[in-house]
RNA sequence: GCCGAUGUAGCUCAGGGGUAGAGCACUUCCUUGGUAAGGAAGAGGUCAUGGGUUCAAUUCCCAUCAUCGGCUCCA
């Protein structure tokens, strides 16, 4: 007998070779029709697999991130197993489990071509597989058999991957027809895949290599249940509805032209209102945090890239420098603002009193981005940051580090913004030699971003080897509709910059030290900020900052004049109004405003405009009833000011 | 930059070797209306751009550009 801990810790007693799927079916019928995979000893294993000792275990469900994994990672394979019929010949690179659903590489060879034409044939096939139940059998085989099976057949891609293995770890999954290198785990067979959807097919490069071939990536999904498939398909569709490009386009707020260029956003008005909106709002709140705003050019000279060092990193990569009349001379775009404001700190001197200086600006930059990595606003070729530069003690870069925690949880908690991410990222300690400043620094900096987000509550992920070359950072994701992460803030220690550009100021000792330079953005780039505001509201922005607050509907042409005196009486409350005159029935008015998402609707007709009132009504919500004009004044009022409380 | 798809009116899209069509939006007229689409008429297009095939190309072919889905990169 075996002792197998449960996840509440209690503890029961089976025969030595148990499996997870045994173990489900001694707990409950039901748990034992949904158990997928099983964590046994912190790995994770198929439901079949005989346990052989005292264990801890864990039984997963699809709504399990293991159970979808091993859902998702079998679905991979019966893919395969699809493509490998059609497309006889077509070699296999990696199928992972991802997100959401799992996408497999394959190589169909250089004569033949997968396009999206074929995905419903690939679905259709993996129906009919799927509805073979074929169990997936793991084998462990030994590196050389593993290399004869995969040799005979020709994936290449697979001999690669299996030379890089160790012997004695490697496994085989068969299904049907098909043999794929696993480490699993899988389903017991396919015959729970009963919802299937082929979703799209994409380039993408071997192992992530752009020197190395191109692969044919398919992505799909698959569910229990095809209920739960059609609800994912409908929640990708309302996704699609929020997408910034098109609610920037319907609700007027930005565009780009061709002339102009790509990647150039151009902000329409309502959407520069916006934005300079989100800048007067961070500015004020800036002002109040010990900043000071500062104002560069958008050209620096190629020098000052040399000294930052970005010219010989990036300089290939960037817009080429402008020439000017002057032999020798040359300008670049600038790609950021830390080199210019290291320009500003070294403009006066100063005293260890003076420090932490903070330095703030709203800077627009130009980046080189590739064609086909363009993207609405998240991935533009200029932009705006909300850039600010702390310059302190060493002693004081984990309360520098805490108070711009502190600002980003404040700007997203006025924002509404609770769906984001913190990623703490630090060195490679194998390849300490890839980063530059000394290891007691960059211990010190590692400290203090761990312990001031952990003294802020700040949950975060920690990464080893996401360091920026010149120090460790902090950053803030956040998803767009369709799921993609995005950067927004980042918070990086700085041991370069300084360095480079001989930053210093006169210590306790009177002695000449090197200041801590942290870089920080908390909307990251306006733009990209924009598009994620967009898309997590839908395009209903909270009242404060809607381009149009309210819009006035007068019933019919008789009730103009009163439409003016509402207009101008909101007006000189700084209440953003619109009136809506035109030949209209007041159905067809509501229906075209609440489509433009403008907060309030007043429809006013005769009974309001005898009694000086509104008949208001929200966005999405309808009917309000009837208001005093000056009642609905403050209404708004106390509306904008709980919002950005 | 790479793989695949797409490009027709301001927007969403249909069409197709013989110089273009719908709905919405727009303009004018009728209607002056009470909480999500009143009616009529009209205007609007070198069918992305440049080549080629053809008596004839928006349609077929090639290239370029842009957009979309990914890959790679991201100070």
């Amino acid at each position: 007998m075996i002792k197998i801990t449960l996840p509440d810790n209690s503890v029961r007693e089976y025969s030595k070779g148990i499996t997870g799927a045994e173990i489900a079916s001694s707990i409950s019928p039901r748990l034992a029709k949904e158990v997928l995979s099983v964590t046994v000893n912190g790995e994770i294993w198929d439901i079949n697999r005989p346990i052989e000792e005292d264990s801890s275990v864990r039984l997963h469900k699809f709504e399990d991130n293991e159970g979808k994994h091993a859902f998702w990672h079998s679905s991979a394979h019966l893919m395969a197993e699809a493509i490998e019929q059609l497309f006889p010949g077509t070699k296999f690179g990696i199928g992972p489990a991802i997100e959401n659903g799992f996408y497999y590489d394959v190589d169909p060879g250089e004569t033949v071509t997968i396009t999206e034409l074929d995905l419903p044939l690939i679905e259709k096939r993996m129906k009919e597989l799927a509805a073979l139940s074929q169990p997936f059998l793991r084998e462990p085989v030994s590196r050389e058999e593993a290399l004869r099976i995969f040799n005979e057949k020709g994936d290449s891609y697979k001999t690669e991957l299996i030379s890089e293995l160790e012997d004695g770890t490697i496994t085989l999954y068969r299904s049907g027809e098909f043999t794929d290198l696993c480490r699993g785990p899988h389903l017991p067979d396919s015959g729970s895949i009963k919802a299937i959807k082929v979703l799209s097919v994409a380039g993408a490069y071997w192992r992530g290599d752009e020197k190395r071939k191109m692969m044919t990536r398919i992505y799909g999904i698959t569910f229990p249940k095809q209920k739960m498939l059609d609800e994912y398909l409908e929640m990708l569709e309302e996704a699609k509805k929020r997408d910034h490009r098109k609610l920037g386009r319907e609700l007027e707020l930005f565009t780009f032209s061709q002339k102009v260029g790509m990647g150039l956003p151009l902000w329409l008005p309502k959407g520069a209102e916006l934005r300079q909106r989100l800048i007067d709002f961070m500015t004020a709140e800036l002002k109040r945090r010990g900043y000071s705003m500062v104002s560069t050019p958008h050209i620096g000279n190629v020098d000052l890239y040399k000294t930052s060092g970005h010219y010989e990193k990036y300089g290939a990569d960037s817009f080429q420098p402008l020439k000017t009349p002057q032999e020798g001379e040359e300008f670049m775009l600038k790609p950021m603002n830390c080199p210019h404001h290291c320009e500003i700190f070294n403009a006066t001197p100063h005293s260890y009193k003076d420090l932490p200086v903070r330095m703030a600006e709203f800077g627009t930059v130009y980046r080189y981005e590739q064609h086909g990595e363009l993207h609405g606003l998240t991935r533009v070729r200029s932009f705006t940051q909300d850039d600010a530069h702390h310059f302190c003690e060493p002693d004081q870069m984990k309360e520098e580090f805490k108070s711009i925690i502190d600002l980003v949880q404040w700007v997203f908690n006025s924002l509404n913004f609770n769906e984001y991410t913190a990623q703490i990222s630090l060195r490679d300690p194998a390849n300490k030699e890839k980063y530059i400043g000394n290891d007691e620094n960059w211990d010190k900096a590692e400290k203090a971003i761990i312990e001031a987000a952990s003294e802020k509550g700040l949950e975060t992920v920690i990464v080893k080897g996401e360091a920026a070359f010149y120090g460790p950072k902090l950053d803030f994701m956040v998803r767009d509709a369709i799921g993609r992460k995005w950067q927004l803030g980042t918070i990086q220690v700085d041991y370069n910059l300084p360095e480079r550009f001989d930053l210093h100021y006169i210590g306790r000792d009177n002695q000449k030290h090197q200041p801590v330079m942290l870089h920080r953005a908390i909307f990251g780039s306006l733009e990209r900020f924009v598009a994620v505001l967009i898309e997590s509201t839908a395009g209903k922005f909270p009242l404060w900052l809607a381009p149009e607050q309210v819009v006035i509907l007068p019933i019919s042409e008789k009730f103009h004049d009163y439409a003016k005196k509402v207009s101008n009486f909101l007006n000189n409350y700084d209440i953003r109004t619109l009136k809506d005159e035109r030949n209209e029935k007041i159905g067809k008015k509501i229906r075209d405003n609440e489509l433009k998402k403008i907060p309030y609707l007043l429809i006013i007709g005769e009974k309001e405009a005898e009694a000086g009132t509104v008949s208001v009504r929200r966005q999405g919500e309808g009917d309000r009833g009837v208001m005093e004009l000056e009642e609905f004044a403050r209404f708004i009022k106390d509306e904008i000011t709980r919002e950005t409380a």
